[in-house]
DNA sequence: TAGATTGTTAATCGATTAACAATC
DNA sequence: TAGATTGTTAATCGATTAACAATC
């Protein structure tokens, strides 16, 4: 974007800033564009371990297999971070990417229930990949409670809020069993984390604490599997 | 729908189906709504646990947060599932999902890699509930094979083929390391499967075996989460 | 400069919502 | 019958794609 231009965008967002009547006016990002950011942090990632250093939009869109207007289209919601003639820097774009997905704000997490979920996730390159800290589990089980998992140790569930605070953890993810999703999401409803990570299948009622909740229901995509696997035997069935 | 109505759409069906030149035409169902269904199934079994055994679509709507348009929109793609004055008989319903998502299809499903992640997914009632045979799972290590988890014995990797076969083994469900995804699924391509469930975060090149693959990026609900918190977070201190 | 490719606007497409006649 | 609620059409909204001027 050239520096006239941005400034008279920069013009014309101050305008509009005036007129919502709020100082943080921010032009809101559609869901279906951040939806589609964590794919982008993949095959950016893709990118730099293969060793390119500069992308088109039109070799992105043939890897990503979306057209290359979308692409173009997705990253100008948050800036001009190409050029033209040449595409984008990957390593530059990666860290765009990044800064705006908040990977590198150092997010300190926990996981309650140490179970298998919780160990599968624990013991993954997610977190790491994405500068997410996982600094504690919690158990009730005397089994795991003072083991090691991964990189963090197993607490008693009884201290979830006092290491919750010790810890500074920002981010619980529950893999825990639905029975106790609701006591838990509770008692994390009055801890000052910002975010949950929920597994549990179970609906959280977070009254007014303001705490994000992401709602994992990983059935649902097997579902879409059984759906489209019936869908095809089907129509084979007709063909016959 | 009446039964007039009915009619005329049957006819105007049979048109369309001269017009587009084959036998199985089917309106096509668009992907959003798809993607919804679902949600149907969790919230239809959520109404039968509680004993429900009628629902409007307004009720619906305010359960789920979405709106009433939207369900009767939804539903219609697939039928006249509701009646006019009275609603939706919950159980019929559920049975009409049931059958669209292809859940009673009996479908036989056997997990490669039976680490924490695979024995969390069969020890969990997911499949159970989605009418899901967990039949086999397949691992290298000696030291899980033989055994049980769950409902199911864990195999050598290398029967794959001859198990697949000896079980009528329709669905894979992938949870081995990213790095022995390409091999398993070169395999794969060659068995009469017809579905793939990915955990991998491997691309699978399956070429023309016309297998349905559903890949799992649970990453990326991490990333939108913690998207979501940089957001909330940076919001929070520009109004200090 | 000529070629390439972005940023951005306008056109298209698809999905959601509103409204209401049909009908239980 | 009167009230309720669907099925369905039309209106709105949002997201994607196409096109091209800007510019590196």
């Amino acid at each position: 974007m050239s520096t006239k231009k941005r400034i008279e965008k920069e013009e014309s967002l101050e305008l509009l800033r005036r007129e919502v009547g709020r100082d943080s006016f921010r032009p809101e990002v559609s869901p279906a564009v951040i939806k589609r950011l964590p794919r982008y942090f993949r095959y950016l990632r893709e990118l730099i371990r293969m060793g390119k250093t500069r992308v088109s939009s039109a070799e992105l869109s043939k890897m990503m297999n979306v057209t290359a207007s979308q692409i173009r289209q997705d990253l100008n919601c948050f800036g001009g971070f190409g050029q033209q003639g040449y595409g984008y820097n990957v390593n530059y774009l990666y860290t765009k990417i990044c800064e705006i997905l908040g990977v590198g704000f150092g997010f300190r997490a926990a996981v309650v229930g140490a179970g298998n979920l919780g160990s599968a996730l624990v013991g993954s390159p997610m977190f790491e990949k994405r500068g997410v800290d996982v600094v504690a589990l919690f158990d009730v089980s005397p089994a795991v409670i003072g083991k090691k998992i991964g990189p963090a140790r197993v607490y008693d569930l009884s201290e979830l809020e006092e290491k919750i605070k010790e810890f500074g953890i920002e981010i619980v993810i529950l893999t825990l069993p639905k029975e106790h999703a609701e006591e838990v999401g509770m008692r994390l409803s009055a801890c000052p984390i910002h975010g949950i990570w929920n597994f549990t299948g179970k609906e959280l009622a977070l009254g007014e604490s303001g705490i994000v909740v992401e709602n994992v229901h990983i059935g649902d995509s097997l579902m879409t599997l059984c759906y489209e696997v019936a869908q095809k035997l089907t129509s084979d069935n007709e063909k016959k």
